[in-house]
DNA sequence: TATGAATGAGCATTCATTCAT
DNA sequence: TATGAATGAATGCTCATTCAT
């Protein structure tokens, strides 16, 4: 079961890519896709830059390499919170809102996070794999919902990727330390969000 | 009354900084920060390249002059909502809500917004800039809602500004067409937000 | 009596040359003639680049400059030989001997010196100044010997020339502490040469 | 016998490196560290500029290796006079006088002494290259008039070194034809240094 | 006399990429 | 699979110099 790869050469290669696809991910965190170069990538992995260029045909293929690769960490993480009962989901969930602000690596914040929004702005392909993940997360997410018995799950979902993506964005444009009040409200509007029969102009009022 | 250029060079001299600043802004849009070239710029600004260390000694110091004055731009499209009585204010920034995926300069989003962010993760200079500007906007904000005669004024900028932050980065991540749901959504909540008398645990609940 | 400028005008234009030649000095000394740039040195000074081009047309004139007023040094720094009674001058001289270990302006060493007889391999008008300065020196110095009542003052002082410009390079290729018995040979090396009645192979030899 | 190159590939890098020494060289002598330019070097070696840097990852780096092959050829040069009778050895000492004035390869005169000299007041790491060096020929020096059954070789090893490196800057300030008679006094007092038991207040004397 | 805007060639250096081995 | 030699265009930046004011 499970796909086992074909030979030990196979294995090989996949391990090599996924060393590359390490080191780069590295060095475009440090340095941005464009300030970082294929050199020192290939020179952090400890292999020549020709052989480099047999794995990966070109820098935008590695950049895009890259880039799946994060979303893919994104959507793993998501995983986390399959399987829980309705009310751990909330207060796991309202948990995040402290974790945005410290760790570098959950489904709503990552160091090429804002590199990779910028990136989709220009190269097409990259906003392809990004809306196309993004796509596959809500509905995830979705189905969490629904199994916990959250009504009308794709709005809720909705609201909630607004409000932690803009939280990923503070953490950066207002680190300062009166923001403890700022996420107790936001995990108390999470809270609301996962808890209420209605979303917004219903469940919000009194 | 109003600031008349000290003399005609001077004049001159602040009129080709604008046009520089406007090329370089043009350029960082389309490539990046770090794709763009100097030479490029200068040459689209029809000046030579030394020209333009005349007036911007390095390519950092022509990035964060247009950080700053991006985030000018920002600041003072706050202006928009001073004067209004509480009321239409609770209307318009509703309809902000709509404009932000549709329009490229409001004080939530801009072409170079993500580029920014990503460039003060590793730029201490920018990141400052970034930080200084959002305290101010901050602040500006806050005295608008309390005019308005808002309670809790700072813990609604937070939110507010944490929603728009996040609908401009769901404006990459999701521009399918199904999002007029959301956008429904996202008022009612600014609307609540705006109209409450509490904020959160309190206001959001029944 | 002597030359007094011309007018109040003409002073300040002497007084401004010298200032540039003392700017340009410092600057050609720390990064070399080609290293140092003619806008540092304008700046250094306090007016605008191209004011500076209205007393120096082009940057090998004032290479040229700084040269011809390097040597006008050394040639002055002679003008101390002068009227020393024969001990007196033998005395002086061989204290020579440990100044030009130490410091950096008398007639055998300057900061400048490699680099105008490096330039003077490539730059033909600088050969010119430089050979026509040291022929003066010589003839300089061959009158205070003659005056000294020194025999052969010609091939005396090609000798002494000799031995001290040698000691201003080893000054660089040996600057460890064990010279201080080289000092002594040389010292006695002068006295020997300035007051022997002949020169080499009689004066020398037992 | 002998050291063959380990491979094909080094034994190329070490011929290629030979070359691009070479032409750097003879660029340097032209136009000076400064005045030369790494894009004239490379295509005199009939290379690209990025692969130049292949192998000298600066111009400081290939300045500071021109120098070094530099000495090496200076330090080479004084195997000549290993293995000389101590007569022979006065003689030989006593013709490079003559070859001093004409050569431009010899231990105490190279086109790029000077150059050299000069940025080593300003180039710590050429400084501390070229005190290595003369501290090894003197060394070496020493050896060969101690072998010769010279007494005090250091001393005199100074006075000589002394005496050449004058003389090389003679060649340049003093370029005229009048100069035969100071050869002839060099002459002998090489010759002198060489023959006398005691150096300098005792043999110099009467 | 004095400014500083303006130039464009030149600088050292790095880049992504190719290719023979 | 793996190397690293090789390229040449592009990078950010500085240069000496000119010129209108």
């Amino acid at each position: 079961m499970g796909e086992m790869p074909v030979s030990k050469t196979a294995a090989k290669r996949e391990a090599r890519i996924c060393e590359i696809l390490s080191c780069a991910e590295k060095h475009f965190s440090n340095k941005g896709f464009h300030g970082a170069g294929i050199s020192g990538i290939a020179a952090d992995c400890g292999i020549s830059v020709g052989h480099l260029y047999h794995y990966f045909g070109s820098k935008d293929e590695l950049i895009l390499a890259v880039v799946k690769s994060e979303m893919g960490r994104q959507d793993e993480s998501i995983t986390a919170f399959e399987d829980l009962s309705p009310e751990n989901l909330r207060l796991e969930m309202a948990e995040l809102t402290t974790a945005i602000f410290s760790t570098d690596a959950e489904p709503f914040r990552t160091v090429l996070n804002f590199e990779i929004l910028a990136e989709a702005q220009r190269n097409p392909e990259v906003a392809a794999l990004l809306q196309q993940q993004d796509t596959q997360m809500r509905r995830r997410f979705v189905t969490i919902l629904r199994r916990a018995g959250i009504d009308d799950p794709e709005t809720r979902t909705e609201l909630i990727f607004t409000i932690f993506s803009g939280l990923s964005a503070r953490a950066l444009r207002h680190p300062e330390q009166e923001r403890a009040a700022l996420l107790e409200v936001i995990k108390d509007v999470i809270l609301k969000i996962l808890g209420d029969k209605q979303v917004a102009s219903g469940a919000l009022s009194a």
